[in-house]
DNA sequence: CTTAGGG
DNA sequence: CCCTAAG
């Protein structure tokens, strides 16, 4: 048999499979209101916490604001619209004939009406799916019991980082193993000249699931209850409410094609309609930070959903962790998801392993708890790396710095597997702070830097003094700065055998400029003043560099003031800085009485005269 | 914490 | 640039 993977699918927000039977259904009321009732927006922010479970239940993944419906129905063409029939894999098995599943796809509105796709829609996420080489499988068996593979055929490296998606049953950094898998894996299905191939029906058999999927893993009643899902429920407005437990099990099964044993009503009403939207918005939406903190305390709505979620079994966990993943890195955030017992995804998931109780809170914090990020992490040796994990806490903590108290916890490997790297300290959850490790300021200068600094045109004075703005995790991180903590980080080894970071930034001629203005100011060894008062801009210079760099500048203004040729060669290979920076440079430098390194004993005696350069007398 | 100086 | 010793 074929290897398969299951993998999320992913289509665009805007896009939903709808089944027709659902989506217009012979009842009097609008089709919509099915959708309205559910509170289906666009965004899908409004599908907060239950989307989630109904999700992950489904088991179609795919990425955060996308949403897939997948519900059985009928078609009994109430969509007028041609072209959506194109989309309508109306062959279904011969023997399912009497009630075969149709899918449209539709498109969501703002307002979360639906609208049917059109050509170009279609085939947009035709492609999309195609692209992604994956198929799905929609397997309707004789106990209607619906399962939905989506199968990775190709590249799953690739598609497994981009979606942060863990290798569900390999190793993580098996990558060979995958490739090979991917080469045994099934052709797609997905034929670019018949957009219809994307959604297939299929007998049980040819579910790539493991043997027995749906005897073995539903409950009892799903097997035994009446074959056939009964769609009377959903017919006409949905009005869960009104309806028994009793009722709401059926309409559960029609919706999700089987049985289950929760007795919740409110959970079953959930489930029912976020069925119908089956977002993944889990994290994008529900895992807000606010503040710093996620509002997992006093939230009902959260603490409910992390319940149910941890209800399901691995599978189930394995999706969701993933759904963060990918959510996290939308923000991106690389990561590489590490649900270490992600198991592979299936269709079919246990719905009915919800208890009410919510006993398994523990398991789902736990989960929760891994975030990785493989940046920032410190490949110090033991030695150092608690050297300066220590060092940092005592100062960040005393000296209030703000930053999120969360400490790189460390490690990565070479091989790509990066392991934990920061926890935090609310909800188990572990926030993409992007706080760097530099001595003496963890917060928001990071992000204010980026922002301004490069930008600036070399010789440029035109500083852009952007107040330390802080520009929150939220926005940006995308393409620009990276570059912060990236490069310029070099390793430099140490004596003991350890690395210490090395965070080279090159002076920029305009910060040159700012530093010698400000001690023109302010006055050379007032660093801490220079830095907060023309440095604020530039976050990530410290009193300490300014310090340096000013030393380095009197080192070369004396340098440079005698040979030429010595001070030409340098120019143009290190610093160049412009001689008349470099006079006043040294005119500061006499002015404040400092002198020289080199040239120590030329200043210290012949002093008595003005410094010789022409520098602008009374320059200040 | 800020400076100053050495590495 | 980092680290540390001194006010």
């Amino acid at each position: 048999m074929k290897i398969r993977r299951k993998h999320p699918i992913f289509i665009p927000k805007e896009f939903l499979f709808v089944p027709l039977k659902l989506l217009c259904s012979s009842s009097p009321s609008p089709r919509n209101s099915l959708f309205n009732s559910a509170q289906l927006s666009s965004t899908g922010t409004s599908l907060s916490v239950d989307s989630s479970s109904a999700a992950v239940t489904e088991s179609t993944r795919q990425r955060p604001k996308s949403h897939l419906v997948g519900v059985e129905g009928s078609d009994d063409g109430k969509f007028e619209d041609s072209e959506i029939e194109k989309f309508i894999y109306d062959t279904s098995p011969p023997k399912q004939a009497e009630d075969p599943v149709v899918y449209k796809l539709v498109r969501v509105e703002g307002d979360g009406s639906l609208v049917p796709a059109t050509d170009d829609e279609i085939m947009e996420v035709a492609d999309l799916l195609k692209d992604e080489s994956i198929d799905m499988d929609i397997v309707n068996d004789n106990d209607k019991n619906m399962c939905i593979t989506i199968e990775e055929s190709s590249n799953a490296t690739t598609l497994l980082e981009s979606s942060g998606f863990l290798q569900c049953e390999k190793d993580e950094t098996d990558a060979g193993n995958i490739d090979a898998m991917v080469q045994d894996s099934a052709v797609p299905l997905l034929d670019n000249s018949d957009a219809r191939d994307i959604i297939r029906y299929s007998d049980a058999g040819e579910c790539s699931n493991p043997p027995d999927p749906m005897g073995s893993e539903l409950s009892p009643a799903a097997v035994s209850g009446s074959s056939k899902p009964d769609f009377s429920k959903l017919k006409g407005e949905i009005c869960l409410d009104n309806l028994s437990i009793r009722e709401l099990h059926e309409t559960f099964r029609a919706t999700f094609g089987r049985e289950t044993t929760v007795k919740d009503k409110a959970w079953l009403k959930r489930r029912i309609l976020m069925g119908l939207t089956n977002s993944c918005d889990v994290s994008a939406t529900n895992f807000t930070i606010k503040d710093n903190k996620v509002p997992t305390t006093g939230n009902e709505g959260n603490s409910k959903k992390e319940c149910s979620l941890a209800k399901f079994s691995g599978p189930v966990r394995a999706m969701d962790e993933s759904n963060k993943s990918s959510a996290v890195e939308n923000i991106n955030y690389e990561e590489d998801s590490q649900v270490v017992s992600a198991k592979r995804l299936r269709s079919h998931v246990l719905v009915d392993s919800y208890k009410p109780d919510g006993t398994n809170q523990e398991e789902a914090t736990a989960k929760r708890m891994r975030k990785p990020t493989r940046r920032y992490i410190e490949e110090l040796s033991d030695v150092e790396s608690r050297e300066r994990t220590s060092r940092l806490t005592s100062s960040y903590r005393g000296s209030g710095q703000g930053s999120p108290q969360s400490y790189a916890t460390k490690s990565v490997r070479s091989d790509s597997r990066t392991f934990v790297t920061r926890l935090d300290s609310f909800a188990g959850f572990q926030v993409p702070c992007v706080s760097r490790l530099r001595r003496s300021r963890p917060r928001k200068d990071v992000m204010s830097l980026m922002l301004v600094e490069e930008s600036e045109i070399y010789g440029h004075t035109a500083v852009t003094n952007n107040t330390e703005g802080d520009q929150n995790t939220t926005q940006r991180d995308s393409g620009s700065s990276e570059d912060v903590s990236n490069d310029n980080v070099v390793t430099v080894p140490t004596a003991k055998g350890g690395m210490r970071r090395k965070h080279h930034r090159a002076w920029t001629l305009s910060e040159v400029m700012k530093l010698v203005d400000g001690v023109s100011r302010y006055g050379a060894g007032r660093w801490s003043e220079i830095k907060r008062l023309a440095f604020a801009s530039y976050s990530y210079r410290t009193s300490v560099d300014l310090k340096d760099k000013w030393r380095n500048l009197l080192k070369a203004a004396n340098f440079a003031s005698a040979p030429t040729d010595l001070m030409n060669s340098r120019k143009h290979a290190v610093t160049p800085i412009p001689a008349p920076i470099l006079s006043r440079v040294r005119e500061l430098a006499e002015r404040n009485g400092q002198a020289s390194p080199s040239n120590v004993s030329s200043s210290k005696f012949g002093l008595s005269g003005r410094t010789p350069t022409g520098s602008a007398p009374g320059y200040l």
